[in-house]
DNA sequence: TTGTAGGCGTTATCAG
DNA sequence: CTGATAACGCCTACAA
């Protein structure tokens, strides 16, 4: 005993670098004088512990203004009760009204949202999806189905519940939730074609890294081509999703010999661009010529000549996506439907073509 | 010795709940066959590692597909890298582009944003925020200047930087970064004043929980009372900031005995809901009356009849605001303006009052 | 340059 | 119903 070497453990002593106070589960146990794991019950179970307890300890913490650290708590319970949301942009208005639903439908369920944008590449996408991992998230909302090979595995490997949204698939039933673009797009096409059109042009935004605008355009080509008919290559454009963009698209589209009596736009700027070139350019509407858009925004139906579009529930998809997560991640079965049926809002941009 | 009473020393197995995946920073280790604090440091400070283990480490990591954990990481560190975003709402465009910029920023430099929407509510706000601290986040940026007065001691307490965006106050330097409101509107009113109006009117959102629109509100006053003229209580309307809202404005405004000759508007929907209920009635713009609007979107340029107003960089605001918080955490210093000055964009709603 | 070991703040198991 | 204490995964001061 004697011959043995003493040992003086020198504690470690930690600046506090960062800013956070120094008061802790620790700090309120102390206080009350009880031990920490009574604290802890305190706060997460409440009703196992005695009454007396329970207040003095709510005192405590109030009067030392502790709250539990989420990070610590986090790093025990393996659940940061955090989503991580990655969408294309914010700029358009569909992404922000959902991005609104999702958090407020989160929020309700004492979760978090973590917010990234892809601008529509997906290798960002892929490193925003990496970093959200690495922080932890219990969730992810993804927008369309092509991502990144690599996030597949990604989240398999730790299988990480995800929701694809503003497209619907039947063989993935049951992680995405939205309209089925290409669907959306036949019944327009079909309602155009009913009304005898049969010269179509297009404008729209670019296809590149956007399945959904993909599946429309497809949706487009299947029910003219079941009609015989195909949109001529000069009657199809693309380019940004702006107001300006269309217009300078529909003058072009105006240009090419023969004209086309029906101008189907990708998303509702282009058909509002659409729209106002028309009228400024003496074409009457839709006498001369159709024009529909995809995506309903509150100016479509209060230009002159109010626009036929699709009207797509971005806010329900959002908070649908949201609470699907929800439900995944405590254990329940979500039953109610994943699709969302796209509206064809028929105003009077649309009617039959010239004769 | 032999009248010690054994104690088995049982460890506490647990199971795994969630989903993570069982590799972590000692699996790394134990493969390559270092201490943890080398791969660690093989991470964080891959120069003070020899190249040879470090390449080790890193092949080791690949093959487990280990990433670190972020949350562990944050404990011990006392900085999550994360930023909270509280805005009242995504569905007004500026919010929505401004809260992409942040993004933006932040994720160039590696900082993750946790967003929140309060719905005008500093209640709402108040717990959003407090929500945050509990995550751990590193800063906040909110929107406006009045909040809920427990923020304040929230705050402080624990020194967490914010930047309130939208705003700019001379005694707040430091912490704000916008436009200020009053002297846009203040900019705003002599214009029209120049022109020749007398009989102002204003069609805005409520100011209830928005000091933005307030300080407008106050600058329009502002600017009239220096002429000895005031808006007519039944010339001032409030309401929702959307299009139909300000058509609704617009036509009871033209209902009153006394017609304005300057219609001064609280927001961009507003604005064009205006011009477009005026063309509806029949009014010429501007010859028969003037109407402006606060805040650029592209829509107001491309009407029949551009509108008149005052351009805000929401954008420029959001990345500014991440950049002041990124630079304060960083510990530098920030010396740009950050007052941004909001642009006059005159077009053609605007002119002379009819003689 | 690398290893050892303590501790970040919380939860949860197990024993009283 | 309460207390003691071992984790959770990582970082870092200190020792080698």
């Amino acid at each position: 005993m004697a011959s043995k070497k003493q040992i003086i453990k020198q504690k470690t002593i930690r600046v506090d670098t960062a800013s956070r106070p120094n008061v802790n589960l620790r700090s309120v146990a102390k206080l009350v004088g009880v031990s920490t794991a009574t604290v802890s019950r305190a706060i997460n179970h409440p009703e196992i512990v005695s009454p007396h307890l329970r207040e003095k300890i709510e005192l405590a913490a109030n009067q030392l203004g502790w709250v539990p650290d989420g990070v610590a708590r986090a790093l025990i319970t393996r659940r940061s009760r955090t989503i991580g949301a990655v969408f294309p942009t914010l700029s358009v208005g569909d992404f922000a009204r959902a991005t609104n639903a999702i958090q407020a439908e989160l929020s309700r369920a004492g979760y978090t949202l973590l917010l990234a944008c892809s601008e529509y590449d997906i290798g960002l996408e892929l490193q925003q999806v990496r970093k959200f991992i690495e922080r932890g998230v219990d969730g992810l909302i993804l927008v369309g189905q092509n991502h990144h090979p690599d996030i597949e595995t990604l989240l398999s490997n730790r299988n990480m519940p995800v929701i694809n949204t503003f497209v619907y698939d039947d063989k993935t039933h049951g992680t995405c939730v939205g309209p089925d673009n290409r669907k959306a797009l036949i019944a327009m096409t079909n309602y155009l074609l009913d009304l005898g059109h049969k010269v179509f042009a297009s404008i729209a935004q670019s296809t590149r890294n956007n399945d959904r605008a993909s599946a429309r355009l497809e949706g487009l080509r299947y029910a003219l081509a079941e009609q015989g008919l195909a949109v001529r290559p000069q009657h199809l454009l693309m380019g940004e999703w702006t107001i300006e963009e269309g217009r300078t698209l529909f003058r072009r589209l105006m240009e090419t010999d023969t004209k086309p009596t029906a101008v189907v736009c990708g998303n509702a700027h282009l058909a509002v661009g659409a729209v106002l070139e028309a009228l400024h350019m003496g074409i009457r509407i839709p006498q001369d010529v159709s024009i529909v858009g995809y995506d309903d925004i509150e100016i479509m139906s209060h230009l002159p000549v109010p626009i036929t579009t699709v009207r797509v529930p971005s806010a329900a998809i959002g908070s649908t996506a949201a609470q699907i997560l929800i439900a995944r991640l405590e254990g329940l079965e979500w039953t109610s439907p994943m699709e969302s049926m796209p509206e064809l809002v028929i105003r009077q941009s649309s009617g039959p073509p010239p004769a």
